[in-house]
DNA sequence: AAGGTCACTTGCAAAGTGAAAGTGTCAAGG
DNA sequence: CCTTGACACTTTCACTTTGCAAGTGACCTT
């Protein structure tokens, strides 16, 4: 990891100089609960990330720790990006955020231990 | 709440369009455990919010009704911000953000029942 | 040789950010 | 009465980030 200039001690103001975006946890949550491991795979997803922003944000997490980079294939080489425990360790966040979102915004939810979705519901 | 075009369904997605980014979640914390009301104590915070991003912070979490504004003196007219219902539900989502920042980014703790922050221990 | 896939990279306009200074209201002090 | 000061923002502007589109390079199939 790239040694950081924290704004300040507070592990929150940390996690979003890491994670304070409108992408990053997109990832996470695609690499944990969605089975995608390609970097095609992870532009298809429903949010239509853009691929600069992508190859950013991947580097990014790289050099943090939570993703890692490997080949699965040579002739012609392919990557699989996946996570590491650190970034696993995200999935209470992602599960917050997401009861949140569901109860407030109407949004779907996904199960993890059935590895299913629910429709979204109106916000109230 | 303005009528917003969500990108996706999915429940993070949709919440990150209203808190992906690096100020939302601190100003929640703010208003939530360190008993900020005024527009001038949010602004004194350790993280040195500009005040023009504060304004608009406030402004969104008050059109999507997870903080309201009241007049709490006149002359001069002083205000006062609060957290809604829905914006104290992020509290779950804060603590998750919390426990991952402390774990793995070496940043403090808050602990909600006594109101006491724990000192930053070393990332690993 | 031509076309296709994958994994990015580049170019560029538009939007967002942040430091600093400014505005308007009122109260208190000299 | 006039200056100073607090509070709650707003404005300005340089700089950075974002996002769309197109391009690149490696390699494979037809």
């Amino acid at each position: 990891m790239t040694q950081h200039e924290f704004r300040s001690d507070c592990s929150i103001a940390r996690t979003l100089e890491l994670a304070g975006d409108k992408w990053t946890l997109l990832i996470v949550r695609d690499l944990l609960w969605h089975g995608k491991q390609t970097f095609q795979a992870l532009q298809d997803s429903a949010e239509h990330i853009p691929s600069n922003i992508l190859a950013e944000r991947l580097k990014r997490l790289t050099d943090w720790g939570l993703v890692r980079r490997a080949a699965y294939q040579q002739n012609p080489v392919r990557y699989a990006y996946s996570l590491t425990d650190k970034g696993k360790a995200l999935e209470p966040v992602l599960l917050a955020v997401m009861a949140w979102g569901h109860r407030h915004l109407g949004g779907g939810r996904y199960d993890p231990k059935s590895r299913k979705s629910r429709k979204p519901v109106a916000a109230r």
